[in-house]
RNA sequence: GCGGGAGUGGUUCAGUGGUAGAACGCCACCUUGCCAAGGUGGAUGUCGCGAGUUCGAAUCUCGUCUCCCGCUCCA
């Protein structure tokens, strides 16, 4: 019963062709969803607006693209060995979960609970004899470990190859790249290195559409600074991006920052804000910008037995770069993209009464097709111009071609896939050489010369 | 892993033992020609899967699988 939002979008992605769940004909595999001929389109230009604004436009950012397969030495050194391995308990009485960690932290918060480490099994398993249920008192269940990162093997042969980690974050593979992305770029600090690509991580509760996925991809920027000046740039980032989804047109009402209590940052953090988008689920986190410090080159240094340091040559001096790192998620952010464009209008806007019109008010930078050509008839050599329009406009942007159906049908399938313009070839085309452009939003119609169409959409999206 | 809910055309659902249905969507033709119009015709279901009970199962029983929602997380 698709009485809530979320319901709704996750419909019309799978009958526009923007999502669908993974394997499906197999009865689909947990939390997986794979992107469809219009979402594929979506979600490029989603990471290309990124790109564009983090690496394209800035002096002091450069780009890379880092194997998914790391040395798994690399996961030893990030800390995600030893913290990615949760020691869970459960409640046989109440069915609740905890962190075994966590209960002897809380229980025994005066003792020894500082070095309470969650890969110390043993030490646990005895602090926690005689721990009861905290919620309804019931006896625990032994510790078992829940390993949040995807294991693999490197070599044919099973057991003789060597284990190794599909990456859960796409950062260390910008660690590990740091010398040599200096060394080739010639970068001064203040520098960054953007990265976008699939991290994987075995969540406990995934869920919500493509909200929380194993499988996932990550926009993620590594900025390198000098350890006083991290917090400035940790502010300015935040800004940064915070901005970037208010030019792609999410609402800023829908928008919030939320600084992390020290109690909730990662292994890796002594700082980290979260930009937060009110989802159809509830406010949940788009992006998170964390100061990393120097722990990750610090903690490769010390693995590796290289030097990550950095020579500046203006003070002579040779530090550890401290880093922040904005990352943000593809797929997370589609999602708010989606949210936040889906509109649905009870009744209709024309006069045909329909029961609900859905119109994707999607940014036209992000919109999967920019342009669709619609002969009013499929008569009177209206096709044939109107696809000698496509064939000139497609060289430079994605159109779609529909001769099917009334021509309010049409409008109506392309506005639910959020195309921002919609042309429409008709009989007095043949006379005066023009066609009509109609605005998605404004459902304004401006009469343009043919051979002026190009330039007109064009700027259109320039302009945006 | 535990608890709860649910599996019937593309979508939303009806169908409580007797020939699988509707609406919307989709396709073809006619009509129309600028906002889901109308007409005619059409396609799409091994009712999640497997057993059992029964003359007969979408429907009852058992098993099983899957998905969804909640429990520790964070992009």
């Amino acid at each position: 019963m698709a009485d809530n939002k979320m319901d709704n979008i996750v419909n019309l992605c799978k009958r526009r062709g923007i999502i669908f769940p993974s394997s499906e004909i197999y009865g689909g595999i947990g939390s997986t969803w794979d992107y469809g001929p219009i979402g594929v389109h979506l979600k490029n230009n989603v990471k290309a607006a990124w790109w564009k604004a983090v690496v394209q436009e800035r002096d002091d950012m450069v780009g890379l693209d880092a194997a998914i397969l790391m040395h798994p030495d690399v996961w030893k050194a990030s800390g995600h060995v030893e913290s990615f391995n949760d020691p869970m308990v459960d409640c046989k009485k109440c069915k609740r979960r905890f962190r075994a960690d966590h209960l002897v932290e809380s229980i025994k918060k005066d003792s020894d609970a500082a070095e309470m480490k969650p890969e110390d099994l043993a030490h646990l398993e005895e602090a926690l004899a005689g721990i009861m249920c905290p919620e309804c008192g019931g006896e625990l269940t032994s510790i078992r470990q829940f390993n949040l990162m995807f294991k693999t093997f490197m070599g044919p042969v099973e057991d003789s190859a060597a284990t190794v980690y599909l990456r859960p974050e796409t950062a260390q593979g910008i660690f590990v790249n740091f010398k040599n992305v200096q060394n080739s770029t010639r970068k001064k600090l203040p520098f960054g290195i953007a990265q976008i690509g699939k991290s994987f991580r075995n969540e406990i509760t995934p869920g919500n559409f493509v909200f929380r996925t194993r499988e996932f991809e990550q926009m993620e920027i590594e900025f390198f600074t000098r350890p006083e000046e991290a917090m400035e740039w940790h502010a300015k980032w935040l800004q940064d991006r915070y901005n970037w989804y208010v030019n792609l047109g999410i609402n800023p009402d829908k928008l919030r920052l939320r600084p992390h209590g020290e109690d909730e940052l990662a292994h890796y953090a002594c700082a980290c804000s979260d930009i937060e988008y009110e989802f159809p689920i509830g406010w949940s986190e788009l992006e998170g910008i964390a100061n990393r410090t120097d722990y990750d080159l610090k903690q490769h240094m010390a693995m590796s037995g290289k030097d990550l340091s950095y020579f500046d040559d203006t003070t002579g001096e040779r530090l550890v770069p401290y880093v922040i790192e904005p990352s943000g998620g593809v797929d997370r952010g589609l999602l708010a993209f989606l949210a936040d464009a889906y509109d649905e209008i009870s009744g209709g806007r024309g006069d045909a009464g329909a029961e609900n019109e859905i119109v994707l008010r999607l940014h036209p930078r992000l919109a999967p097709i920019k342009v669709a050509i619609l002969p009013l008839a499929k008569k009177g050599g209206l096709p044939e111009i109107a696809h000698a329009l496509q064939s000139e406009l497609r060289k430079h942007m994605m159109t779609d071609y529909d001769e099917k159906g009334s021509i309010g049908r049409r409008y109506r399938r392309q506005d639910e896939v959020g195309t921002p313009w919609c042309i429409t070839v008709d009989f007095n085309t043949l006379e005066d050489q023009a066609v009509t452009i109609r605005d998605r939003d404004t459902m304004q119609q401006e009469r343009i010369s043919l051979d002026k169409v190009k330039s007109f959409i064009r700027e259109k999206l320039e302009d945006c």
